[in-house]
DNA sequence: CGATGGCGTGCATAGGTATGCAAACACCCG
DNA sequence: CGGGTGTTTGCATACCTATGCACGCCATCG
């Protein structure tokens, strides 16, 4: 194993000072064209690349953004993930990525471990964040944008869909196709996304003078939709439709009624989801489902933390993306409904 | 934005040297237990850690591992990711992403970028890698493990399933299903578990006095893979089985040939996977399949991964790990087939 | 032709930590 | 009481790069 190259090495191939090596690889530095060309030959020729860990030493960035994501199961997360690094890649960052678990019981440890890093940011994915851990960022004026989970009077930007307006657009379709008992799976009590979408899904049915029939909690995990649907199924009163609170849990419900209870959706029960992940598409299932639109979600996103970064007093936002429902066949659809 | 808290500011308040600061936040180091004391108690009050970056530049260790992944939407690789994350994070690493895209033009740029921020190894996960890199990654002292992709004649570690024994597996049990006509979906066609899986199937073919019925290109790709099953279908002389390369493509024939061209899986065409990710267990799919065994390919992995660091000369390793034929309902059992 | 300004370059230092070395100290045994 | 052994501690330096400062050079302008 060879001796790592550095600069100073380039610097005496090239027969110039070190600093003329390091300013001809800081873009915005004044070289001349000659000595430019001499550098990048020495450095070719040695195959030097300047040291990352050296340089955000000195400048105070790292070009390293930290993603903390509880579990990847939910297929929102991958096709969200790949779509940030992307972009991030394009701008010259790169994410290190840390994953909680399900419970999240140490998601403190986490952060403390990214800030180690000299993250110059921070995305986090379906987590909450202590009050504790968000002074501790603020402090060190590393900004955190939240990514699908907004945490309200935490002073931090947060992206997400049209939450509210999605649970109403559900309660509004599925009215629409005459259901009479509408029930809810929800996420995880304390995610905001949840709750939201059981607020607005709520909201709509109020003002045409229904109530939400059953709420069952399916903690955004597929066995325990699965035994919410079943628990709802098993009432003296099923209900003829339900909204789960994203396609992840949606799916397995529909696997439950189809191939356990041997009932038909949407002709027993109507089945609408929340996220249209890609499977939702696959003729097996065919889940009508409010899109979170994960492009826009993730370029807001983007943009949002490299607005924190070039001004640190910016106030914090709440970004919604109003997303479409996509209207397939896993609930009834209104006569006469138009797109 | 407080400055920066070094361990300077506690080693003043604690009123002992910047060494000392350092020895007991560094394990190993000999200090006596007053001063360890002295120095947390400063350290807690400041809100101090220590800088992982500086901590890196001086002993060549950065604790970071970096994985490059061309795409994550066969969830197999989600589902690995988190594993891995999480068992290095068991060890105090942690894991900077990169992901190339379906075309992976630029892998090298990539790895390149990696290099630069002095990543302890590397993890490759469905990306194969230029000589050229192979050797800079060697020269750099950085041992990289492939995972679930081997190169032959690369001289680099390479964790998978057994492919060929899979290929075989999938072979016997459509011929024990009296099975005539045996048709294969492939992956990449440069990418060694396409090519391994194919070459056992074939083999134990061969055996058998059969051949390949066809051989279509699937890419790994969801659409690609629709377009290979219609492909297969619209010959005079379809097939009666066909084994696919992966689950994620073998999901997608189901869906063609069950919703497209109304046939019946397995009354008409058994169809045989790859990988037994967690969908291929919904009853909607219930897709038989070679489970390739996660856990154990993570765990080899990083132990190969830790093994290689302290062990730079160590003799790259080519693991193979065997996996089980899960058998389910998409491809015909065969009379007395006993697990 | 002298003054002014802008550009290109090297020197020296900073950024935060780990560690070899030597000094200080304690302790034990003969 | 002296020498040897072992443990703590501080000093100084190294890791690798970016950048403020000063200097020299050339061009430009009045």
């Amino acid at each position: 194993m060879a001796r790592k190259i550095t600069s100073q090495d380039v610097a005496k191939l090239a027969g110039v000072s070190q600093s003329a090596v390091s300013r001809v690889f800081t873009k915005g530095a004044s070289v001349s064209p000659d000595m430019a060309e001499r550098v990048r030959v020495a450095a070719d020729t040695l195959g030097y690349r300047p040291n990352a860990l050296a340089r955000g030493l000195i400048t105070g960035r790292t070009r390293i953004i930290g993603l903390v994501v509880a579990y990847l199961d939910n297929p929102f997360y991958p096709d969200a993930i790949e779509k940030l690094s992307t972009a991030l890649q394009k701008q010259g960052y790169h994410l290190l990525i840390f994953t909680t678990g399900r419970h999240g019981i140490d998601t403190d440890r986490v952060i403390s471990e990214l800030l180690d890093y000299q993250v110059d940011g921070i995305i986090t994915a379906s987590i909450n964040l202590s009050g504790k851990l968000t002074k501790r960022c603020a402090a060190a004026g590393i900004p955190v944008v939240l990514f699908n989970r907004g945490i309200p009077g935490s002073g931090l930007s947060a992206v997400t869909s049209d939450n509210l307006a999605g649970g109403r657009k559900a309660a509004e379709f599925l009215l629409a196709g005459g259901h009479k008992r509408l029930a809810h799976i929800s996420g995880f009590r304390d995610a905001s996304t949840s709750q939201d979408r059981l607020e607005g899904f709520r909201a709509a049915l109020a003002e045409a003078g229904h109530d939400v029939h059953a709420i069952e909690d399916g903690k955004y995990d597929r066995a325990t939709a699965c035994e919410a649907a079943r628990r709802l199924m098993d009432r003296p009163d099923p209900p003829d439709a339900i909204f789960v609170a994203n396609d992840h849990m949606a799916l397995a419900v529909m696997d439950v009624l189809r191939f356990d209870l041997k009932l038909d959706v949407p002709g027993d029960v109507s089945i609408l989801g929340y996220d249209d992940v890609p499977m939702a598409a696959w003729p097996a299932y065919d889940l009508t489902t409010l899109r979170q639109p994960t492009r826009r979600m993730v370029q807001a996103t983007v943009e949002e933390l490299f607005a924190q970064l070039e001004n640190p007093t910016r106030a914090a936002r709440r970004i919604e993306i109003d997303g479409p429902l996509v209207v397939r066949s896993s609930a009834r659809i209104p006569q006469g409904y138009v797109t």
